[in-house]
RNA sequence: GGGGCGGUAGUUAAGUCGGUUAUAACGCCGGCCUGUCACGCCGGAGGUCGCGGGUUCGAGUCCCGUCCGCCCCGCCA
């Protein structure tokens, strides 16, 4: 039996001030770091909330003295004693503590279980610097150091939060269904055996698509979330193969009144968890106008360096590079940056260019800006003075500029400038410790894209077009535009959504677009074009990545530090060593039969 | 599927041109210490240099293969 675990906890490690001096308290938490000065000891205490400095001293209680001498790192205690002030007490308050001022003189002490030394040092908070194998390895222990507590109580807040907001908009919190029916196509499923239909599988849910619209169908105007979505695709910094995502659906809705539900949650997100006041509305670009300026559909807005489009003013230049090229597209460098720009670094940002996972430009063509805006250097030889100066003047060129070319075809050009754009906010620190908060709507979306299969749903197959634009949808299909919405956060793109398809019409137009069978959509979405002939709401919808909104409100680097137990970049989580084989029990069950690997082991033997 | 970086004591790292017993800091263990807060001082233990093979008189170091981690491209309706 524990005397003070019946008494049980008086305040966290993180509540006592001066101003409880005298009380008698009783705290529970971990050794974080401990001073061991013989007639005195000093340990600063662990839980969530904080840190306190308890002291042990034979003339305070000789018994737990003693016993403090033992104490170790991580070893769970509880400890009953009195608040006192440090000044009063010889001692000087500590600063970088919001306990500092007091300590708490320990005439109880309770061992409740002692720690090993653990395998990396918890109390070292600064810099997660450990291997991260390891630190993934011993994942309990990792997520004892205060700053992912942190974040994992800034998760949880905004998942508060966001089920309050929602609520209070008159939204249901409603569940679908985790395993569902194998559609291939798309991101690529987990598969589930099902024993009870052998042969057959589940796939776990990319997302609550369809289940949402049919909620519309069902009635239920305002439908939310906060559901798991599983994807097996290759993993990223960003990209976890089981991620959370806020899940929200609207009858009757427009983009507007989606974009007003959304922005009104960030806002008030961003208000009660980082105290930051975020204005309204949000930036709004079309799709179009954001390849046009930044060369993505995700563009970080929190700098310049803006394209700009010169194809008009090279045309019957003689320059070869240029004329041939679809596009003509540059970046003005202003001449705070571009002095100390020298060649070495030109030539590594061609190289960048040239770069296969840039984009692939053939090269990145150059040049420098005079004070009367000709050029020297570079691309200058190729150009006669007058496009020089009024290319310079298009692009806002100062005396000292750097000015940077790509052209190639539309894709390459946008794809390569953007990379270039990026690297060189790295490189120069364009953002460096801005506090900015650039929320942006990307619009209008292209309905579909050009893939070697033919037409694929840029979105999904159930985002509605522009209205004006149905009649394109057979005879010019790349022409449509969507009623699809991209939000992002600083060049993340945090959320996506659209307006679905309510019509039959419609739909099958869109079908016929992808070229889908009739047999295809019966059996892919029979149920959903069957519910769609009993009176479908105009609706639409949005979800949010829960992951990724964490992950930048805390600051963090990598998904992985806000997701309690994460997998590894070859889906692999390394506490539990999982996935790992099936007995062969179970196999049969199933009516899998076990298949020697080519040179695959289990997740991790050793 | 492709490109790049990395793996040395419990942890973080250094290790030159291939050459003596593989270093340091922190941690750990023992001792001393009544005002520390990254406490201090004295002493000590701790190594399959990811793994396998090769070259060499000699490999942490060079070569080949392989495993694992991270970042990126493809992929992510």
């Amino acid at each position: 039996m524990s005397a003070l675990l019946d008494t049980g906890r008086s305040h966290t490690c993180g509540d006592l001030r001066l101003a409880d001096e005298g009380q008698r308290v009783v705290l529970f938490g971990w050794v974080n770091l401990r001073r061991d000065h013989g007639g005195r000891i000093f340990i600063d205490l662990r839980d969530r909330d904080g840190l306190t400095q308890i002291v042990f001293g034979p003339d305070i209680d000789a018994g737990s003295h003693a016993a403090a001498h033992d104490l170790r790192g991580e070893d769970c205690i509880g400890v009953a004693g009195t608040v006192v002030s440090r000044a009063k007490n010889e001692g000087k308050a500590n600063p970088n503590l919001a306990t500092g001022e007091i300590e708490i003189e320990v005439n109880q002490l309770e061992v409740f279980s002692s720690a090993e030394t653990p395998p990396f040092d918890v109390s070292k908070d600064d810099r997660l610097d450990t291997n991260e194998m390891l630190r993934l390895q011993y994942r309990y222990l990792d997520l004892r150091r205060p700053s992912l507590q942190r974040n994992f109580i800034l998760r949880s807040r905004l998942g508060t939060l966001t089920r309050l907001h929602l609520s209070d908009l008159g939204f249901l919190e409603l569940e679908t269904p985790y395993m569902v029916k194998y559609t291939p196509g798309g991101a690529r499923n987990f598969l589930v055996p099902s024993r009870l239909n052998p042969g057959t599988f589940y796939a776990l849910a990319e997302s609550p698509q369809i289940f949402k619209q049919l909620f519309m169908v069902s009635g239920f105007d305002k439908y939310f979330q906060i559901c798991r979505c599983f994807r097996d695709e290759d993993l990223r910094n960003d990209r976890q193969p089981e991620f959370t995502q806020i899940d929200v659906e609207m009858s009757f809705a427009t983009p507007e009144r989606i974009f007003d539900t959304i922005e009104s949650l960030m806002v008030r997100a961003w208000k009660q968890l980082l105290a930051i006041e975020i204005p309204r509305p949000f930036l709004r670009l079309t799709w179009a106008e954001a390849m046009a300026r930044y060369g993505s559909d995700k563009p970080d807005t929190r700098f310049g360096l803006e394209f700009s489009d010169i194809g008009d003013l090279t045309r019957g230049s003689g320059f070869a590079v240029f004329e041939q090229a679809e596009v003509v597209k540059g970046i003005c460098m202003p001449a705070a940056h571009a002095t100390g720009y020298g060649r070495a670094k030109i030539d590594k940002l061609t190289e960048l260019a040239k770069k296969r996972e840039s984009g692939g430009a053939k090269g990145l063509a150059w040049t420098r800006v005079e004070p009367d805006l000709r050029w020297t250097g570079g691309s200058a030889k190729f150009i006669d003075e007058d496009r020089q100066k009024q290319i310079s003047a298009r692009m806002g060129a100062e005396p000292g500029s750097l000015l940077l070319f790509v052209a190639d075809d539309f894709h390459t050009t946008h794809a390569v400038l953007n990379t270039i754009r990026l690297h060189l906010r790295d490189e120069l620190g364009l953002v460096g410790d801005s506090k900015a908060w650039n929320f942006l709507w990307v619009t209008d979306f292209p309905l579909f894209e050009k893939s070697d299969r033919g037409w694929v749903s840029s979105h999904h197959p159930f985002t509605s077009p522009r209205d004006e634009h149905v009649d394109l949808l057979l005879s010019d299909p790349g022409k449509v535009l969507a009623k699809a919405y991209d939000l992002v956060l600083n060049g993340n793109e945090i959320g996506g959504g659209s307006i679905r398809i309510h019509r039959s019409d419609v739909q099958a137009k869109v079908f016929e677009a992808l070229g889908m069978s009739d047999e295809d959509k019966q059996t892919k979405f029979g149920f959903l074009l069957d519910a769609f002939r009993y009176g479908p709401p105009p609706h639409g919808g949005i979800a949010l990545g829960v992951d990724r909104l964490a992950m930048l409100m805390a600051g963090a680097g990598s998904l992985r530090d806000v997701i309690a137990f994460p997998k590894t970049q070859k889906g692999q989580d390394l506490m539990t060593n999982c996935p790992n084989p099936a007995d062969d029990a179970q196999l049969a069950e199933l009516f899998i039969r076990h298949r020697p690997l080519p040179n695959a082991g289990p997740a991790k033997s050793d």
